[in-house]
DNA sequence: TATAGGATTGACGTAAACGTAAAAGGTGCG
DNA sequence: CGCACCTTTTACGTTTACGTCAATCCTATA
């Protein structure tokens, strides 16, 4: 059934397939023996710590292609550097959307000059947006300790002074 | 009209009202040589630096309490001071909920312990997350720029190297 | 065969803080 | 008188990254 299946989507069955057996391992405990080719969306959500909503999520924003048996999503090695790139790429701070827009420019034929340009483009822009938000934030730190040092001020004197302005 | 408004309503117009010739310079170049008592929402708006659909959506969320002139808005010192208050509570990045929650505890009469006791509470949970999203920033800084280290990398080998993993 | 576990698609919900019309009313000035 | 300007309420739209059902399906195991 499986390979009817991609055959039937035109995709040649050149890589190695999941054994029958193997495919049956539904609880993951099967660290799989050898190189285990696919795995489903279960595995990959622990493998990367995601939920399966994010891994679909991703997939329909194009992120990840996984291949298909039937229905059931199949993740390779390929996916796995996919998503460990959208997992950088957020924790850079970087939105899905660039993320796609640099991945897109991916090109197994060429040198990628175009993609390591965007995506030095993007790093420069984005480093200048967390540098900002580092002093945004250290400003924040800095006002919010000042008005708790007031508010401290106000509580030991609360005894005597009929309070200043903390609010209306 | 006006007056008759705010008797209809039963508020007792004690305060100074505008005069109806300061009430028609609706254009706010007029500075206004004394105690401009009441600002509409234009005005007001602008020596803040907010819009005016803000205003009017802190007002829905019960952070403010302008008078009326039958439907228009006149804001007070009350009202400005307030608004004072939210803007440095954003700033420091409370949610207005968080603000209306602290302001709520507001009372004129009594020594407002409780308020400025959930208010250093608040703000000590705040300065955590803030320091919290503080380091987060500086990681991903850190590894932006490792990144952009080994695209630049990249770049510059790209005229060797078939090109190492930086997209799949 | 019943059951427990995955897996699928579809689609509405969430959070925060407004933005953006839309339709209409009031007003002093030229 | 009419324009330009200010104001009002109502209400849907925006953004981002998923969360949370809901209804179904498939499958290996006890």
């Amino acid at each position: 059934m499986v390979r009817d299946r991609d055959a039937i989507r035109g995709k040649p069955v050149t890589m190695k397939l999941v054994s029958p057996g193997e495919a049956a391992a539904n609880t993951n405990d099967i660290p799989s023996e050898a190189g285990e080719e696919f795995v489903r969306i279960g595995e990959m959500a622990k493998k990367y710590g995601v939920t399966l909503r994010t891994l679909r999520f991703y997939e329909d924003k194009g992120l990840l292609n996984p291949h298909r048996d039937g229905s059931t999503r199949l993740y390779t090695r390929r996916d796995k550097a996919r998503l460990k790139l959208i997992l950088l790429g957020r924790k850079v701070g970087f939105s899905l959307r660039d993320v796609k827009q640099m991945m897109d420019l991916y090109d197994p034929t060429g040198t990628n000059t175009k993609q390591l340009r965007l995506a030095l483009d993007k790093s420069e822009k984005q480093l200048a947006r967390l540098q900002k938000q580092r002093a945004l934030i250290d400003d924040a730190i800095g006002e919010l300790s000042n008005s708790m040092t007031a508010v401290r001020q106000m509580l030991s004197e609360r005894t005597a002074a009929p309070q200043a302005s903390a609010a209306g």
